[in-house]
DNA sequence: ATGAAATATATCGGCTTGATATAGTATAAG
DNA sequence: CTTATACTATATCAAGCCGATATATTTCAT
């Protein structure tokens, strides 16, 4: 999914600025399974400016930092529904934590206790907020693509804790013996 | 985790070409959680040869297209130990169909049926080849990390199977009306 | 013998990532 | 009241990555 596409997203549930797209996918709804940063949403937001696809309204001088604010055109809308039938969709996994426990051997147990305890105690965290959440008044869509990140938080953390020996034991450093 | 790591990775376990590491990415240990593509590898192994932390053998006019055998060297072993140590590791998903699915009344309730068993299906076929996998050997870091996969593949095969309706009752078309 | 699929290296434009620069505002502490 | 800290806000840049493409040989089934 393009930069473009995730803004339009954001800005189809409200208008918001740059700054406010980014926290959608800091901390907000999106943080679970997508990421995008200023590097890539303020020239993401001049194109779809450019094309016709958003709005600008340039509120500065009114008691706050400067600021732009976009709103999504009925193009904008168009255009969003087309980029979503033509997404493709295979997930992208990308897990620095599971290619260390991969090499276990070839860490010191401490800081393979340490990567375990970190990581665990990340995904327990995650449980917990998600849990908090009030599903009052929110989509059917958006309530299910949360409870499938829970479910996916929880079979983390339940697998972390009942196979932690499994992976602590294997940091005995055989591997310098190789070669 | 960069190129030039997960290249060493593959090298540790044994002397490998570009097009062999690719595939360990593509369809072998790590395609579940890293992927790097030939864009990435032939740099990073032109990188790690000028550093002397691999080692080429060229295995042209051997009955095969032209080929190139890199082994790690003690240097490359001993920088590679390093890289570990010092990684982040904060998993990264993007996940398009969840961000699809987080629309779904934007989707028209055929495409939406479609995205669902599509993702489904994958996942579903993801647990099988991992479930066939023989754990004859292999040490105790992989096994850890190859179950972590089947378990998140399992939690998500589970929880859409569970929640069928809720996602596609979803896709009511009501999106129209805004604005 | 023909064509399709697999093996193999390499490059390139476009995009993303992560860091950095800049600056105004809010707020709590001293 | 002034200082420091945190937050809001836009923007850019180098480095690196991604996906597509080009090229060529070998293997294998038809």
């Amino acid at each position: 999914m393009d930069a473009k596409t995730l803004c339009l997203g954001v800005l189809v549930m409200g208008d918001a600025s740059g700054y406010e797209i980014r926290k959608m996918f800091e901390e907000g709804p999106f943080a679970h399974f997508q990421d995008v940063g200023y590097g890539s949403i303020y020239p993401a937001l001049a194109k779809l400016s450019e094309e016709g696809l958003i709005a600008v309204t340039d509120t500065s001088g009114e008691g706050h930092p400067d600021k732009k604010v976009y709103a999504v055109t009925p193009a904008g809308r168009a255009e969003f529904r087309q980029s979503l039938a033509r997404a493709p969709m295979q997930d992208k996994i990308r897990s620095d934590a599971a290619f260390l426990m991969f090499f276990a051997e070839f860490l010191d147990p401490d800081h393979l206790r340490t990567v375990y305890d970190d990581y665990l105690g990340f995904y327990r965290a995650r449980v917990e907020v998600m849990q908090e959440l009030d599903p009052e008044g929110v989509p059917e869509g958006r309530l299910f693509v949360r409870g499938l990140g829970l479910a996916f938080y929880q079979a983390v953390v339940t697998y972390m804790t009942e196979n932690r020996d499994m992976l602590l034991n294997a940091g005995s450093g055989k591997a310098d013996a190789a070669e």
